[in-house]
DNA sequence: GTGGTCTAGACCACG
DNA sequence: GTGGTCTAGACCACT
């Protein structure tokens, strides 16, 4: 099972699995046109309600990300076109803010701050590269 | 003021309340042994319910950031060694992530990514110099 | 092929095809005595499940649009006499204020509504005459 | 009470909600500002479960149309710049295409159709004028 | 079998 | 008291 919920987290199940199915996309372990476990397969899966799934599905095709056929099943769609980009930005750069604060009281630095991000990313790919081979 | 609330924002105020004063910390615009405003005062320049002041206080004393003096006020602490180092740093990593992925739907791959963290990180520190002459 | 078939619409299939039919038969594309494809004709063309189409053609004979003659196939019927004018006016009546609320939503206003309804019919008027002469 | 389910209609109660809510705000019933009632409130009045208002609230919250204030209630926003103005005109049109074919089932041919519209929208419009006078 | 909707009742964080 | 989330179980429309 490639989706691990933790039900103790504050991140409420929902949006874990969004979060779960974009980081996927982003990884490239799911790709276009590739079939998800329906709603209530994976509701089994991850010993979850079928209606937290059904949420979680409902904002992913909201956002673009999966294309839902009737009677049929759900599917990871092209990438499109991102809408709000700007938006987007203001808040990833106010996380990244949030970020730098918690990094000075760790005793970081700027320059810290970017070489542990730059290490953080580097593992990601590699990551990434894996399961891309996998 | 030096702090700024958004009663709209998806981030309960009380978050808002300390993130603002860390981040004030870690700029330098409050430093050790300044005094703070009380918790009436606070909430009253806010408008917000002094409960709410009183929980971010709270908090921010069990971070070791602030220490409260019966009867004196409520004052800047020292930078303390920092507890829970690997958990924070595990935390920081998954918001990493998030960004990642975030970042991925807006059409950035990794190296993009550390570039647009670089930026940011420099738009504070310019940030962060012109409040320190301030 | 004259229908087209949007299978992730939220519209469904049968609704689009009955839509579809009726259309041509304003357009006039289809007129009285024309034989439709058979159920399991058009369900190939549309690369539809054939009880999708069949659901269709039920409801467009009960509607009295088409005719079913045992052994020899489905027709265009003379324009019969509606019944239920009134309660197909009224739920047109609410379809209107649905798009009257929708466009103020957009900043028109009453007017500005109606010149745009105007000039929609307009171009399906045109897009008629075009049909009517290929 | 100036809201009206219909538990019997094919169209689901949290829709009803939402597009009552919006034509209140398009007909000047509900002003920016106004507090909305609360979820649990609504849901009673209305005898629906709180769950489908509180869908309604949230997916009118995502549209702009209103405003959540944490711990303090709902409230109409300010009418904000709509999103998406093209798709949602396009949708639009093909709302009123379906409403021309189903004219013509009823014998009206394009004039008779914006005359019928011309006196929909001007009911409306002196409905509106009721409602803002009381 | 697919997703969508609804009810009932519970718990939680926030202010 | 406010909205947000979750579970359990039911029904429905569509394919």
């Amino acid at each position: 099972m490639w989706l691990k919920i933790d039900s103790r987290s504050a991140e409420p199940i929902y949006l874990q699995i969004i979060r779960g199915i974009k980081a996927s996309v982003a990884k490239g372990v799911l790709k276009a046109g590739d079939k998800l476990s329906s709603v209530r397969e994976l509701s089994a899966e991850l010993t979850v309600n079928h209606n937290t799934v059904a949420k979680a599905y409902q904002e992913l095709e909201r956002d673009g990300v999966i294309e839902v056929v009737r009677g049929r099943g759900t599917f990871i769609r092209e990438a499109a076109v991102p809408t709000d980009v700007d938006e987007r930005l203001d808040a990833m750069k106010t996380s990244v803010w949030n970020l730098l604060v918690e990094a000075h009281h760790l005793g970081m630095d700027g320059l810290a701050f970017k070489r542990w991000v730059g290490t953080v990313v580097d593992a990601w790919q590699t990551d990434k590269e894996r399961d891309e081979h996998a």
